[in-house]
DNA sequence: ACTAACTCTGCAATGGTTTGCAGAGTTGAC
DNA sequence: GTCAACTCTGCAAACCATTGCAGAGTTAGT
């Protein structure tokens, strides 16, 4: 059924080994046989079978994704990001989706190490010790982890609350909830590093409310906090959970930008997509997946750059204005 | 670096064959040595390789995915499908983004089929002669597609179209729109043909209008038709659609759902978190994918079920309400 | 005791490709 | 005309596992 390189060694009157070589090192072969090999192997529809290149290069052109759920907007944009530069690379992309399960992640890792050049780890949550026991079994690229020796791409977090609390600070707002996800993801830390650095400095209050679960039940639940805290603006973990802050505080009657101005992390699509379109901090999410691929590509990397950062952009829509005292 | 079956074979004091044959056809090796491979195995970690062992079955142990775009909800909740239960099945998922081109697609499938044992193709545009040379090429199960001889899982959008118009109808709605999708998406046609048997049948007329992109700026510009026909209610053809015209009717002022019934479609994880959650049409995304590995896997199904029917299921959320003129 | 049948194991071929090594043929300098 | 250097090609081993076949050893039937 499928041609092998055999048929074209036949078809092209030379050897499998002229043929290969035509493939990977054309210049070391005639021009002319050169043009009749790929000539033949056009008409037969040939194409090299990667598992037996992988048996004897030792590469197998493949790299392994894995994500803690493919439906979460987050990761598929990741995830797109490594599809598209992994194809650019003539690379295929393996996919695991570990379903926000830390040993089905462990587990994965170890089933796609031999098979995959490298992988891309998201892995927000995962233990230090794992991951380095993890990084020992295949090249690893960590996603918004920060693990010594590790190579990994991070997102520079505490410079998008930086920029949203100078937002908020500049637009009036002295008093401003940060709903807090999960308190063991990187993320997290980065975020509360980086409001405890800027809230000062522009004369903000923040009043750290949870760990929440970083969903849109998160935010519901966190809004009426929120609420009771009497603050004029919230800084959500992420889009998911601003969106559930939207529908609950419209729910309680309470107006957005009027009576709470409203701002979300990552920029998700759905983002622009509501009535009333939220003000967020950017992720380069489809950048980050890209980028970690390449990491995994270029060899050297591993050597002289070890961490990526990437950084992030407040996007100012419709769900922050001044607060009502200094209109 | 990697450990393979000869040093288990070693370690063990048995052949390669045997070692091979304890995790193969383990009843046919004693158990006594069976249990020495194994235990010699787990402490040297070897997993066997998974591209040696397909050069000489024949079966990868791998699937392909091909989605028009990662990032669409509808398309990502489907990759879901297709990644749990293959792992369920111990096998990988390789996922492609074709990113919406129909030649990266074609393109794509080509170089995947010798690596994988069968490919999900989601393509709802790509057309009829290019998916059947394809499904020469490698077997296929396409997804909501209905081509001749090729295997496909359907989701049953007539009798969704069917469900929602009942709904509408049954609310007093005398005159609802529809919002088409791309004219050649199968999904697309399949609505139409509901509408039009399901209309007549609950006393509704229905204003067709489009085609426009399933996107949410198709809503947007699709919501401004709708309100200049005079219907009482809107069917979109998606819920990212949908989404753009409970955008737009918020913009120009129009309340959902006191002056504007929407119905949505597909029931993506977003219909729910609007400030207003959207009546929708659920289609069995993640089943689908499920359901498309599941035929993959099954060899027989070839021959006796070409198709899987997978129900749709209107669910009612805060979205339609009888219209103005009947309260 | 002899043979048949059965259980367990090993040998060696196999799958599709790459690659080190060596041989065949050319070219060119002396 | 000889030889070195070079270019191109082929042979065969290697990668890692599976599997048909056959042999060794055991059990059981007569």
């Amino acid at each position: 059924m499928a041609v092998t390189i055999h048929e074209v060694a036949r078809g092209a009157e030379v050897s499998v080994s002229t043929v290969s070589r035509a493939f990977t090192v054309p210049e070391m072969v005639h021009p002319e046989t050169r043009r009749r090999v790929l000539q033949v192997a056009g008409e037969l529809g040939y194409q090299p079978n990667r598992a037996a290149r992988g048996l004897v290069t030792g590469r197998t052109g493949n790299i392994g994704v894995v994500v803690p759920d493919v439906a979460n907007p987050f990761f598929s944009a990741v995830l797109k990001g490594c599809a598209a530069r992994a194809r650019e690379a003539r690379h295929v992309v393996f996919l695991a989706d570990a379903a926000e399960d830390p040993r089905v992640e462990a587990e994965v890792v170890g089933a796609m190490a031999k098979q995959v050049d490298g992988i891309v780890l998201c892995s927000p949550r995962e233990d230090l010790a794992q991951l380095e026991r993890l990084a020992g079994i295949a090249p690893l690229v960590l996603l918004n982890r920060d693990v010594e020796g590790v190579p990994s791409v991070l997102m520079d977090s505490a410079d998008g609350v930086r920029q949203a609390v100078e937002h908020l600070g500049a637009l009036g707002h002295r008093r401003v909830a940060h709903l807090a996800g999960p308190a063991t993801s990187w993320a997290g830390k980065e975020r509360l590093r980086g409001l405890r650095a800027a809230a000062p400095a522009n004369d903000v209050e923040a009043v750290e409310l949870g760990p929440f679960p970083p969903t849109f039940q998160g935010g519901v639940q966190a809004a009426d906090l929120a609420l009771a805290r009497g603050v004029t603006a919230v800084l959500a973990f992420n889009d998911l959970m601003a969106l559930g802050v939207l529908s609950r505080l419209a729910a309680r009657g309470v107006a957005v930008p009027r009576d709470m101005s409203v701002v979300g992390f990552d920029d998700i699509e759905m983002s622009g997509m509501t009535p009333e379109p939220l003000t967020t901090v950017r992720m380069p999410m489809e950048a980050a997946g890209r980028a970690a691929v390449d990491m995994l590509l270029d060899e050297q990397t591993t050597e002289s750059e070890l961490q990526r950062w990437l950084p992030t952009q407040l996007i100012v829509r419709s769900t922050t204005t001044p607060p009502a005292e200094v209109r």
